[in-house]
DNA sequence: ACGTAAGGGGTAAACGTTTACCCAATCTGC
DNA sequence: GCAGATTGGGTAAACGTTTACCCCTTACGT
C-alpha cells in the first residue's frame, strides 16, 4: 500500500503537520527535520494524495476542457494550443468530448464540477440547448467558453468574429467575379452555425450578390460536404462559388467535386473556415478562414485566471478577427 | 454556497448518516424518511461531492486516457471509440494529450494517477522511454496499453499486428508489379514504428524485393511526409511505390507529390496506415491499412475492467488484424 | 534579570462523504 | 409472555491532507 503522511511522520519521528510543512514549505521548519522529513519521504516513496489534498483545501489544480467533436481536428488544434498556454502555470488540462449531443455534454460538464476543477473551458455544442446545464454550474466554477458561445447567457467568451470572416470570405469570391454564391454549412443550433450564416447573408447583400440559392444546412462534417455536394450538381448549372462553414465541409465538398469531375478552382471556386492542417493537404489546398489558435488559447486562459481571481469580475466577450488565407481553391498559389 | 449532506440532514431532520443511505440506496431507509430526504435534497439542489466521496471510497468512477499527439486524427478516432464504449457504464473519461513528450508524459499519468482514476489507458509516447513513469504507477493504478506498447514492460496491450499491417501495404503494391519500394515513416522511438519498420523489412525480403533505398524514418507527421516527397523526388528516379507508416505522412507525400505534378498512381502508388477519416478525402483516395477502431476500443475497456476486478489477472496482450482498404491511390475505385 | 516577542513543533479540527457499530423498537417463534 | 432475531436510525470514526491554535523554548531589549 501507498505510504500516507502519517507514515512518513512516524518514519521521521515528526508530527503530520511538520511533515506537512515541509513537503508543501507553507511555514517554517528547522533544517534538520527538513531533513528527516524528506528523507522518510524518499525512502517510503510518499506522494501526496491528491484528492485529500483537493477536498481540504477547496482546489485541485485542474481545469475542465469539453469539446463538442474530438474528431474534427479544429478542436484538438485549440486544445494543443491551451495546453502549451496551460503547461508551465502547474495545472493539468482534463478534456472532455460532448460528441455534439446536450445531454452527453451535462454529464461532462457535471463530470469536471464535480470533481471540482478549478475552471472549465467549454465550447458549447448547442447555443441555446447547452443554457441549462452551464447556468446550474456557473456558480460553482469560473466558466470560459471559447469558439462558440451560449446565447443570453452571461459568461466569459472568446472566439473568432465569425460573421467578419465569413464576410471576408465571400468578399474574396467576389473579388474573383463569382456571382452565384452558394453556401454549405450547419443547422443553426451553434453560435458559429447561427453567426456564421448571418455573415454570408450580410456579405451577400453588401456585395448586392442574389440570395436565392437554396441554403444547404447539415452538419460540420466532411460527409455532409459530400452530400452538398451532390445536391450542387443536382442543380441546374454550377454556381461561381461554394463557401464552406467550416474546412472539414470543404473537404467533403472538394473530395466530391474532384470524383465527379468537377475541377477547382477552373470551374467553381471553394472555400472553408478554421485553417485545419489538412486544409493546406487538401487537393487543391484549401482557401480558408484562419483562426488564430494561439491567441484563442491565451486570452481563454487570461479569462479564465480573471476569473478565477475575482469571481466578480465583469464579463468579458473578446472577438478575434480571422483572416482569409488565399490557397489553390480560389485561384491562389501554394 | 452548495448544500453539503450536512444541510441536506438537517433539513430533513435526519442524521447525515441517513441522508447517505437513501441518496446512494446502500441500506434500507423507512419510506418516510426517503421521502423527507430526497424533497430536503432536492429543495437545497444538493449534488453529492465527487472529491470527498472519492477520498472516503478509494474508487473515482473516472478512467484515464492519455495519447500523444491529440492532433493526429487517428487518436481522437480511438478515443471517441473508447467513449462510445465507455458510455453507459457510468465511467467518465478524462482525457490528457502527452505531445510526444515523455517528461509530459510522466506528468499526465502522475496527474491522472494521483487523482486516483479507476483504470488508465495509455498509447506511450517510447517503447523505452515511457516505462520509468508506468512502472512507477502500475502497482497503482490498471493500466492498458494501445495501439503502442512500452518493451519490457508487464502490462496489458491491444492494438494492431503492425508487422502483418504493413506486410499487407507491401504485399498489395507488389502484387501490382511494383520492384522498388520506398518505406517513409517514423524514427524508430514507438513500438509502432519500430514494428512496422520491422514489418516492411520482412515482407521486403519474403518478396524478394531490394531493400536497397535509403530509409526515410522521421515524425508521424503529414510535414515530414512532404519532406520525404521531396526526398524522393531529388532521387535519381522514382520508386515504383511509397508505402508510409501512417496516414498523415502518406496524406503529406500525395500533396507534396500532386505539388510537383507526380501522379499517382499512374507514376507511384502510394500508401498508408491508420484508416484516418480523411485518408477517403485526400486526393487520390488513400489506400491504407484500417486499424478497427470499435474492436480496439471494446478490447481495451474489457482488458481495463478485467485489470480492475482482479490485479492479478493475467497480462493479456491482443494483436487484432488490421484489414487492407484499396483505394485510389493503388489505382482501386472510390 | 525580567518581560515581551518570535520561532517552531504538536494536537486536533476541518474538508464531505461513507459505513461500522451501537442501540432501541418491533416482530416472530415457542 | 418471553427470548431471540431483525430492522432501522444515530453517532462517530475513517479516508489523507492542511492549518488554526496552543504551548514551549529561545532571543532580544531595557
Amino acid at each position: 500500500m501507498t505510504a500516507t503522511i502519517r507514515d512518513v511522520a512516524r518514519h521521521a519521528g515528526v508530527s503530520v503537520a511538520t511533515v506537512s510543512r515541509v513537503l508543501t514549505g507553507s511555514r517554517t521548519v528547522s533544517p534538520e527535520l527538513v531533513e528527516r522529513v524528506n528523507e522518510a519521504a524518499r525512502a517510503l516513496g510518499y506522494r501526496h494524495n491528491a484528492v485529500a489534498r483537493a477536498l481540504r483545501r477547496g482546489t485541485t489544480n485542474t481545469v475542465g476542457m469539453i469539446v463538442p467533436e474530438i474528431g474534427n481536428p479544429f478542436f484538438p488544434a485549440i486544445v494543443e494550443a491551451v495546453e502549451r498556454h496551460l503547461g508551465g502555470t502547474g495545472r493539468d488540462l482534463f478534456l472532455c468530448d460532448s460528441q455534439q449531443d446536450i445531454a452527453i455534454e451535462r454529464q461532462r460538464v457535471l463530470a469536471l464540477v464535480g470533481r471540482q476543477v478549478d475552471g472549465l473551458i467549454i465550447v458549447p455544442v448547442s447555443a441555446t440547448g447547452s443554457r441549462a446545464c452551464l447556468e446550474e454550474v456557473i456558480t460553482r466554477t469560473p466558466i470560459v467558453q471559447v469558439d462558440r458561445y451560449v446565447e443570453d447567457f452571461p459568461a466569459d467568451w472568446v472566439g473568432v468574429d465569425d460573421e467578419l470572416g465569413i464576410g471576408a470570405a465571400v468578399e474574396h469570391v467576389a473579388s474573383l467575379g463569382a456571382k452565384r454564391v452558394v453556401f454549405v454549412s450547419a443547422t443553426l443550433d451553434s453560435s458559429s452555425a447561427v453567426q456564421r450564416h448571418v455573415g454570408f447573408e450580410r456579405a451577400m447583400r453588401k456585395l448586392g450578390l442574389p440570395l436565392d440559392e437554396p441554403q444547404l444546412l447539415g452538419t460540420f462534417r466532411a460527409e455532409w460536404g459530400r452530400v452538398a455536394a451532390i445536391k450542387i450538381l443536382t442543380g441546374a448549372s454550377l454556381p461561381d462559388a461554394v463557401v464552406c462553414g467550416n474546412d472539414e465541409i470543404a473537404v467533403g465538398v472538394l473530395g466530391e467535386f474532384r470524383r465527379r469531375q468537377v475541377r477547382v478552382p477552373e470551374d467553381v471556386l471553394v472555400t472553408g473556415f478554421d485553417d485545419i492542417r489538412f486544409a493546406a493537404l487538401a487537393d487543391p489546398p484549401l482557401t480558408t478562414i484562419r483562426q488564430p489558435h494561439e491567441q484563442l488559447a491565451a486570452e481563454c486562459i487570461r479569462l479564465l485566471d480573471a476569473r478565477m481571481a475575482d469571481a466578480g469580475t465583469p464579463m468579458q466577450r473578446i472577438a478575434i478577427a480571422p483572416s482569409l488565407v488565399v490557397r489553390e481553391s480560389t485561384g491562389g498559389t501554394s
